[in-house]
DNA sequence: CCAGCAAGCGGACCTCGGTCCGCTTTATTG
DNA sequence: CAATAAAGCGGACCGAGGTCCGCTTGCTGG
C-alpha cells in the first residue's frame, strides 16, 4: 500500500497481518531444514559473543556472519533485520518472562488481585530492561512497528486485560498504552543513565502511577 | 565518553550539555554569513517541496542537496542529521505552538487553572501531530536523543510544571514523562493509523488520563 | 537409490546517511 | 582597498543495512 514492503519471501507474510517470525509466546517454530537450523544457532551464538565483547552499538550484522561463518544473506533471511537478531537474543529471557507472567505463580501470575499483578508486572519488567539496557535500546523496533511486535503485544494485552478486570469502565486499551509506555527502554535509558535516577525511583514511580490509574475517578 | 561523537564543529557544543543548534523558543540563530543564510533558506523551501511531492519517507539528504542547487555536506553542517533537517521543518509551528502555551491567552496559556492548562495543552498537540504525522514520525530523534531534544525538553518541562501546580506531592517529572509518553507520534500513529481509532477518542483519553493523575490518591 | 524441487545459501551489489578535507567566499580591520 | 582569518562549501569517500539472483543442498516420493 504505502511501504516499500516484503524483504523475502519467508513463510506466511501474505495473510492479513504481518506474521512475526518468532518472539511469541510458545516455540511455534515453523519447521526449519537442519543446515538452516544449524546456521540459525551459529548466528544466535556468534552475536551473543560479539555484544558482549563489543558492545551492542559496534556489532554489523557482516561481523556476525563473519564470525558465525556465513554469508550475510543468510543472516538477513533469518532473521529479517538487525532488529529481529537483536530481538532474537531476547527471546528466551522474552518467554520465561511470559511463561510467569501468564501461569506462575502470584502476584506475577494468576491467583492475586488485578492491581497487585500490575504492580508486580512492573517491577519486574523495569529490572528486566535495567539489566540488559544497551541490548533492549538497541532491538527497538522503529517507530513503525514498535506497537506491533510480538513481545510488545503480549505485554501489552496482558495489560489491558488486567486493567480491564481492575478499572472495567474506563478505556483498557488507551490506559494500558499509557502505563506500556512508562515501561519503554528509551524512557528507562533517560531516567537512569541520563538523569540518574536509581531504579527504585523508577519502580515507586510505577505504583503511583498504578494507583492513581486503578483508583476510581469522580466524573 | 561512549558515543562515536561529535560530527561537524558546529557553535559551541563542547560546554556540557549539547545544545540543538534551533528549535528553542525564541530565534537564537548565531548569525549566519549570509551565503549560508541564503543555502539554509533554499534548503528549507526544497525539503518542503519534496516532502510534499514524494512524501517524507521518499527524501533523501542527497536529493535535498540537489533541488537546492547546495553540496550535500552544506546539508549536514546546517542541520546536523535527517533528524534536524526535518525538525527544521517543523521549527515555525513549534515555535507559535510555545508560544502561545507559555504565553498566550487561556486555557492554553497562563491564567487557567493548571488541569485546565493540561487538557488544553494534550489535546492541541494530538492534533498538531495528528495533522502531520508522517513527518513528525520521520523527525524522531533516536531512542538515545529522544528526550533530549529541544522541542520535547520544552514541552516537558511545562507539563512537569503545571503537575507541580497542581499535585505538589507527586514525583512530578514521573508523571510528567508518563503524560508525554501519551503524546508521542508513534503512538498517536498506531491507535489511529494501524487501530483505526478516531482521534476524538484519543482526546478523551487524554481528557481521562489527566483526571487520574491530577486527581489526590489515597496513598 | 535416484530424480526433482523447494528451501536455503552467499556474496556481489545498491542505497543512503554521514564524514573529510582542500578550496572559495565573506567579513573585518588597518 | 589589501591582507588575513574564519566561516562556509561541495563532492569524493566510507560503512552499514538491506536486496538480488544464480548456485547448492537437504528432503521426499517413486
Amino acid at each position: 500500500m504505502s511501504t516499500p514492503l516484503p524483504p523475502f519471501p519467508r513463510g506466511q507474510e501474505p495473510s492479513g497481518a504481518p506474521v512475526p517470525l518468532e518472539l511469541t509466546v510458545g516455540p511455534a517454530a515453523p519447521q526449519l531444514r537442519a543446515d538452516a537450523a544449524r546456521n540459525r544457532a551459529r548466528l544466535l551464538e556468534a552475536a551473543t559473543r560479539l555484544v558482549e565483547e563489543h558492545g551492542v552499538a559496534n556489532v554489523t550484522m557482516e561481523a556476525v556472519a563473519v564470525a558465525a561463518s556465513v554469508g550475510k544473506g543468510t543472516v538477513f533471511r533469518r532473521f529479517g533485520d538487525r532488529t529481529g537478531l537483536l530481538m532474537a537474543l531476547l527471546d528466551h529471557t522474552e518467554q520465561q518472562f511470559q511463561a510467569a507472567f501468564l501461569s506462575g505463580p502470584p502476584p506475577l501470575g494468576p491467583g492475586a488481585s488485578p492491581a497487585d499483578r500490575l504492580h508486580a508486572f512492573g517491577c519486574r519488567v523495569l529490572r528486566e530492561i535495567h539489566d540488559r539496557l544497551d541490548l533492549y535500546i538497541a532491538a527497538e523496533p522503529d517507530a513503525s512497528r514498535r506497537f506491533s511486535s510480538a513481545p510488545y503485544r503480549v505485554r501489552f494485552t496482558h495489560v489491558a486485560m488486567l486493567l480491564r478486570e481492575a478499572v472495567p469502565d474506563a478505556d483498557g486499551v488507551l490506559l494500558a498504552q499509557t502505563l506500556m509506555g512508562y515501561l519503554e527502554p528509551a524512557l528507562i535509558h533517560h531516567l537512569t543513565r541520563q538523569c540518574g535516577m536509581p531504579l527504585e525511583r523508577l519502580e515507586s514511580g510505577w505504583h503511583d502511577l498504578v494507583k492513581r490509574t486503578t483508583c476510581p475517578v469522580s466524573d
